[in-house]
DNA sequence: AGCATTGTTTCACA
DNA sequence: TTGTGAAACAATGC
């Protein structure tokens, strides 16, 4: 679900929404979504501070506090995750969802539900981590598989460039090299952070790229339209409201045809995910 | 019922 | 030591 669309999507939220409000209890008891922390650890670091920033590189965000003077929360939505923001007293009205768009179903049941906020109308379980704020809101993180994240302090050193802000040249140095499936390599977060399943699948398909193809034989020219199409289509999922909507995502089936040349797609796991590509544009070897 | 799942981390192996 | 790939993780949806 949540790639880095999806993320900026959360972040913006948080940003538009969350910053300036105090702190003023934690919910950290999931111990699993927490890790290593231990219940309370969250919770002691950060009531009484407010939220002064929201960073994000690739799929994982960082809210500030305090103008940066105070500790850092690193969130991250794992495989479902969403964020919510309820308004100042918790007013209905004014609940924001950041992430993954709601399904037809699920927006159904939240309107027969009478609430849009999953602490009173959905399952109170899948609200992994909370904060509530002085004046009453709060912000959380929503999540129904559990593989979301919240820390302090988080480490992101490891994370490659986000894949909206490195440059061409970057991008080709470091994508252009190794082994590795060209796939696996754009999915590499310490080599280009944000770029997810769907997304690969995505641009590859747009710039006509075999995702099995070794990493390191693509040509300069070859990165480079990887590198613009890759970025069009990450801007255009945040445009359209999610990976999902891609040209492409549709025809990730069996028995389904190329949308572009009508070749069939076919798929195998590459890079440890299920991929799809079509069988003629993106062939190889070639 | 069994399998797949949009993400990350850990571990085995060359 | 470095790079690569598979398995594990949690829980749900088809």
């Amino acid at each position: 679900m949540p790639e880095l669309p999806e993320v900026e999507s959360a972040r913006a939220l948080i940003e538009a929404r969350a910053l300036g409000r105090t702190i003023a209890a934690v919910d950290d008891a999931d111990t699993y979504v927490c890790r290593p922390h231990l219940p309370g650890d969250l919770a002691s670091a950060l009531v009484g501070h407010t939220l002064s920033a929201a960073g994000r590189t690739g799929k994982s965000m960082w809210l500030e506090t305090d103008g940066g003077e105070g500790p850092t929360l690193g969130l991250h939505l794992g495989m479902a995750g969403r964020i919510v923001v309820v308004g100042r007293e918790g007013a209905t009205e004014s609940t924001a969802y950041g992430g993954d768009p709601m399904s037809a179903k699920e927006a159904a049941e939240a309107a027969a539900g009478g609430h849009p906020d999953p602490r009173l109308s959905g399952n109170p379980a899948w609200t992994r981590f909370a904060i509530e704020f002085e004046d009453g809101g709060a912000l959380l993180l929503f999540d129904k598989r559990r593989l979301g994240r919240a820390v302090l302090n988080p480490d992101l050193a490891h994370l490659g460039p986000d894949a909206l802000l490195i440059r061409k040249a970057d991008f080709r140095a470091r994508v252009g090299v190794g082994e590795a499936p060209l796939k696996a390599r754009i999915m590499d977060q310490s080599v280009l952070a944000g770029v997810g399943n769907l997304l690969a699948d995505e641009a590859l398909w747009q710039a006509q790229l075999p995702p099995l193809q070794p990493a390191g034989t693509l040509t300069a020219e070859q990165l480079d339209h990887l590198w613009t199409v890759l970025r069009r289509a990450t801007k255009a999922a945040m445009r359209k409201g999610g990976v999902h909507t891609g040209k492409v995502i549709d025809f990730r089936k069996k028995d389904a045809h190329c949308p572009r040349c009508g070749g069939v797609m076919v798929k195998a796991a590459v890079g440890g995910r299920t991929t799809w590509w079509c069988s003629v544009e993106q062939r190889w070897p070639r």
